[in-house]
DNA sequence: TGACATTAGGTGCATATACACGTATCTGAT
DNA sequence: ATCAGATACGTGTATATGCACCTAATGTCA
């Protein structure tokens, strides 16, 4: 394998080093979910807490094969995530009227009471990751983000 | 909360989900883990598992909190996480020399040879991701990200 | 209408992630 | 020399993540 590149082993270690977007994305995602989880903290939830209860305050009594799809997430993870936001009543999960094989997620009152208290939080960490970079930067990422995540 | 923002609730939640990074990056990085993965599952390893590798690679013999700074991670996320790669002998794991708190770890033969095979499937899935966008996109992602990492 | 494929979703398992807390070791001031 | 604080790391617990596999409900076509 090694050979087929032409290229000794430190060249191509240092090459990786560089450019692996498989290491920047993921220490970024990191970085980014530890510091909304500290922002949400006083709040009682996690970041994809509070990603999943704001689309389910864009979008209704969605299913979780949407969900998930909206998150770019495995279907089961989601499953499993929705337990602990139902068991603290912040979601009501129903089976579908014309279909009993779709469960329909949405928000109750106390999740919506919930995310209006978690919105200022989130504003602040959002804007002071968005104020490390460049106007510029910021939009360049936020196109290029949106590309791999629906590629 | 909300009223302090002087918006009502449906634009601000079309603000969030239009600007929010947590949502963004979390998004694309399960995306992209998700692709290593499968790319990295003949070999028998992981996305989190070959950014390990290939840290040892470049520099031998680090210690826990040096890795889990390089990979920008719980300190006690990457103990638990180097075990599997202990028990299937990639690498090794001793106290250092000079000071018995300190545990150096390094990369086996073993580890070597993995890596090795590893790094032609990582080549492909980073250059299909890196295809997706423009020159100039690919650049821009890797300066955000690596600003948000530090940040 | 009955057989079979398709679709929506759940479970078991293993690893990933991180916080709270605990242990062992070292360092420096006295 | 000793002890208080700092440092390096591990453990317990809980949730996060996804794959392999499973069940149940629906759709389709003969």
């Amino acid at each position: 394998m090694i050979q087929k590149t032409s290229r000794p082993l430190p060249a191509l270690i240092a090459e990786v080093g560089r450019t692996c977007l498989c290491r920047r994305v993921q220490h970024a995602s990191r970085h980014v979910g530890r510091r909304f989880d500290d922002a949400f903290r006083p709040v009682g939830i996690n970041n994809w807490q509070f990603t999943m209860l704001m689309t389910l305050a864009a979008q209704a009594s969605r299913t979780v094969n949407q969900i998930a799809a909206d998150l770019g997430m495995d279907r089961t993870t989601t499953t499993k995530n929705l337990r602990p936001l139902e068991r603290r009543g912040l979601i009501q999960i129903r089976v579908d009227d014309k279909d009993a094989r779709v469960r329909r997620v949405s928000l109750t009152e106390a999740g919506e009471q919930l995310l209006a208290e978690a919105l200022e939080n989130w504003r602040v960490v959002n804007d002071g990751i968005a104020a490390a970079l460049t106007p510029a930067q910021l939009e360049a990422l936020r196109t290029a983000l949106e590309v791999i995540a629906r590629s």
